[in-house]
DNA sequence: GGTAGACCTGGACGC
DNA sequence: GCGTCCAGGTCTACC
């Protein structure tokens, strides 16, 4: 079987590391739990590839930190679809994070060093984070589930992916659409076959400009480029208000700023004991977590997570159907 | 600059 | 089974 090995830093930990965002339990991606395995798929240059990664076991079955990582992958690849899928895991597992930042951060926020916790998963591109975002917006969790898991089965392969990659194997969610395959969709087929609703003009308005070059993910992610103009430029774009923003930001890597919403409000209400109007609670979760200064958003949501796992077990045990599906915060 | 209302979907609820 | 209400963030019009 096709095999690639990936080195991840010294603390990274697959179980505990990839089930840290909601977007792993989000199509393609899916965490398997009785293998402990992380399965997606992707879009390569060669055509779509379906990806398992394992973390190499030690002694007792157990997973060490910094255990390499063993891709396998449903077909063989040249070098440049070998390369180019081995730069999408390093994105989506954050294994680009040196393990200095995550001490970094422990430094700052030393409630989260005993379980290591300090990275967040995301997307292979940039894309992806972007619709995901998206679709995260205005609407309950299981929609979020429902139209990723839609877009990947009407748009994820065309027929030419399915000629190039064989037969699909089973079990295993088609890739997310490419940007370009977006770029050319009229907004009703998009929003009929993948229930977005209102936001299909804005979804194909921002593939769109992703195929123009209008989004400039090398500048966005750049330190040298300000909060504030990545704030503006991410503004900009369809779909993207306050919260997407904030969101995409600590995507890209930047971790200063929290993703302002109801769940924001929940959070300081029940666990933070705050009171007050939805407005002023923002403002005052905003500034309870202001002293972790560039991690803001990591102190801020493993609070979150954690409390999410008191209720609901350890992240990699939920089942991507059953807890995955029904997770709203309405229910916790 | 601040605010009200429309935009859609799916779940909850009442009948 | 049907109709109504509600939650959720963004966008636009209006003050």
């Amino acid at each position: 079987m096709p095999t690639l090995t990936i080195t991840p830093p010294s603390d990274y930990l697959l179980a505990r590391d990839a089930c840290s965002y909601g977007y792993f339990l989000l199509a393609p991606n899916h965490w398997r739990v009785e293998t402990g395995r992380f399965e997606t798929a992707m879009l390569l240059p060669g055509g779509a590839v379906a990806v398992r990664v394992m973390q190499v076991l030690k002694g007792g079955g157990r997973a060490k930190p910094g255990a390499a990582l063993r891709v396998w992958t449903s077909r063989a690849m040249d070098a440049q679809d070998r390369a180019r899928c081995r730069a999408r895991l390093v994105r989506s597992l954050r294994l680009d994070e040196p393990s200095s930042v995550i001490a970094a951060f422990h430094v700052l926020d030393p409630r989260w060093k005993p379980t290591g916790r300090g990275r967040l998963m995301r997307s292979g591109t940039l894309f992806e984070d972007m619709v995901r975002t998206v679709t995260s917006c205005n609407v309950a969790w299981p929609n979020t589930v429902n139209m990723n898991r839609q877009l990947c089965r009407h748009y994820g392969l065309s027929a030419c992916d399915v000629r190039q990659a064989g037969a699909w194997p089973e079990g295993f969610d088609h890739p997310f659409p490419a940007a370009s395959r977006v770029a050319r969709l009229r907004p009703g087929n998009l929003r009929g076959r993948c229930r977005v609703g209102y936001r299909d003009v804005r979804l194909v308005e921002l593939a769109r400009l992703v195929v123009r070059g209008a989004v400039n993910e090398a500048w966005l992610a750049d330190p040298a480029t300000s909060e504030d103009d990545v704030r503006l430029a991410l503004l900009e774009l369809p779909g993207i208000g306050p919260y997407a923003a904030a969101n995409i930001m600590q995507l890209l890597g930047r971790y200063g700023q929290i993703p302002l919403d109801s769940e924001s409000v929940r959070h300081g209400r029940t666990v933070l004991g705050m009171t007050g109007s939805s407005a002023q609670i923002m403002k005052r979760v905003d500034k309870h977590f202001a002293p972790f200064g560039a991690h803001k958003f990591r102190s801020y949501w493993f609070e979150l997570w954690q409390f999410y796992e008191a209720k609901r077990g350890p992240s990699w045990t939920w089942d991507r159907q059953r807890t995955g599906a029904s997770f709203t915060a309405a229910k916790l």
